[in-house]
DNA sequence: TGCTTACGTAAGTAGCAACTTACGTAAGTA
DNA sequence: TACTTACGTAAGTTGCTACTTACGTAAGCA
């Protein structure tokens, strides 16, 4: 669960996911986004995005095209929305079972 | 803002937060709950969260008492949910700036 | 005044994570 | 076929971070 916190604390990770929200990328647009860095920091960001399963990867002849999964974002956003407002007992069995948020599909 | 996110992103953070969460818990209580490191690493867990405005310390004999600081929480919180739903062109200048979430409390 | 309690902090270490350069590879193109 | 495009990946470096041990300090107590 964690994983996914870590994912997004990275503020470029953060700024990708934003990127390919509403429509999906391809790597070397993403990259010209962040003319700082090296285009294969930015593969290995998408690599990291991807493991989280927070975006989905399509390739499409040589290109790779991303998008955001906004399925597993919603449940990220649940598991929050969980931990601000109530349910802090069984967020804890949750937060710290290998399996987290069964059942919250 | 990405601040907030990497003092959550670490498991014993968020743990240490949801323990103060609704009642005050002394420095030697809350790292009782953690057998498997030192109180020296909580303590230093307990600067980060302080640091990062999430948590308040309040001075009790030689005791420190900490609570959470649900109106910090609250603007992380509102920073969240304006990423999942709506308003990614204002999000990203929030996100961008060197003074994030300005006015939003 | 010592002594103990309840803390924070300084200093050092090990591991990880973000980055670079260099290389590998599959798909189009001449 | 050879070349280019569009990417991932291996290898190495640097810097951060979570942790440990050791020490400092303020408050209460004998």
């Amino acid at each position: 669960m964690d994983t996914l916190l870590k994912t997004l604390a990275e503020p470029k990770r953060c700024e990708i996911v934003r990127l390919v929200w509403s429509e999906e990328k391809a790597a070397a647009d993403i990259a010209a986004h962040f003319p700082s860095v090296t285009r294969s920091a930015i593969s290995q960001h998408l690599g990291v995005l991807r493991r989280s399963g927070l975006i989905k990867e399509r390739r499409e002849g040589t290109r790779r095209l991303y998008s955001v999964d906004h399925q597993e974002v919603a449940r990220l956003r649940a598991f929050l929305d969980s931990f601000w407002t109530d349910g802090l007992e069984r967020l804890r069995d949750l937060a710290e079972s290998k399996e987290p948020m069964k059942g919250m599909t």
